[in-house]
DNA sequence: TTGTGTGAAACTTTTCACAGCC
DNA sequence: GGCTGTGAAAAGTTTCACACAA
């Protein structure tokens, strides 16, 4: 049996997303990997294919199980617990993603933000305490924070980057633009806002893909 | 030759990031594939086959020009030319997005938002204009808009998703967490934060990849 | 008959390795 | 010697197609 690619592993968050709206739609308690397929523009053999990668989930004839599939995803994309998440940078980016509801619904709890602007120190946004970076390492450690998400302009994400590692997060998710490297003991992604713009732009500019 | 893959022009967008800055820092007017390569962490063969794709721009014992490589990227990613963009759904990741000024250095000029609230509408934030749907039409025309942008909560998305369309923008990026289809007209490109989120859950549960 | 699970084929992407120019 | 450009090999991913279970 070989390794899931990262791409199976997106897809599986999808899968996941469209469960839970199927589930909430109460139409049949299963469904076949057809008809969850076409809801998300993709082939029924990919979807197979990425499930084929975690173990046996359908019945033949009859298809997989609405409840059972998702449950199973979510313990295959470490869903089954909760993790304690940090903001780093309260700008407009780090606002939005402290105010976004979709990680709650996953068990990603924000416990703590970080900022360096002393007007935004000691207060809360959207019912979360911002600290001072000097705080870090005594709230990251009271608190378990495990993963981390640096959301500052580019000037300031090394300094977090270091700081964050200093103090043994496990996951960091970067938003700004630049790609950030981190030792091996940290798993690190960076994720640019702007990229997939420049796919449009691209593709409109030169008409492929 | 063959079309390069859309990985090839993310990576693209990564070149250019990188050449800029070498660019501000004035080292020195070439760079290898080698050197540019490790900034980001890639090999240098992977970085040679994706200019591979669009054409010879180095010079054998030398290296890159950076400006001339930066200026020929721009033109592939289609930003040798300005585009007029607009922001649906004025939210905490909206205002993120008007706010965000790595747009404008790349040509993609913000030229208006929409959104359902009232107490929104016709006002002013981060010097652009937010108006009511009711307004895209003539917006989207008068303004020349051949982007959008979609920032507004799942439930709002798909009426903006079709509204966009009969408007004929060219291009939609959505960050909502819906996976939307357009007709082939319309290039559509879905982004979810959270799903870069997951990838690190995933590892961090199973310590894989 | 329906629809999964999965080898095998087809296709895509990355890496290797080296000829050829600076 | 240094470094690009690029066939060819290797590795990875998706699609095909069908045995087999319900």
């Amino acid at each position: 049996m070989k390794k899931p690619s990262r791409d199976t592993i997106s897809r599986m968050a999808l899968y996941l997303r469209a469960l839970q709206e199927l589930s909430k739609a109460r139409t049949s308690p299963t469904i076949s990997s057809q008809d969850l397929a076409k809801e998300l523009n993709i082939s029924s053999d990919q979807l197979r294919r990425d499930l084929w990668y975690f173990g046996q989930f359908g019945r033949r004839g009859v298809g997989y199980s609405i409840e059972s599939l998702k449950s199973k995803i979510s313990q295959i994309l470490g869903l089954n617990r909760s993790w304690n998440v940090c903001i780093c940078g309260v700008g407009n980016l780090g606002s939005a993603l402290l105010a976004y509801k979709g990680f709650k619904e996953h068990s990603l709890n924000i416990v703590a933000a970080f900022d360096v602007d002393p007007r935004k120190i000691y207060k809360k946004k959207s019912g979360i305490m911002i600290y001072p970076l000097g705080d870090m390492k005594k709230i990251v450690r009271s608190r378990a924070i495990e993963i981390a998400i640096i959301a500052t302009p580019t000037a300031g994400a090394l300094l977090i980057l270091n700081k964050l590692v200093s103090c043994k997060v496990k996951a960091i998710l970067n938003f700004a633009p630049v790609k950030l490297t981190a030792p091996p003991s940290v798993k690190l992604r960076n994720v640019d806002l702007s990229t997939e713009l420049f796919n449009l732009t691209h593709f409109l500019s030169h008409g492929v893909r």
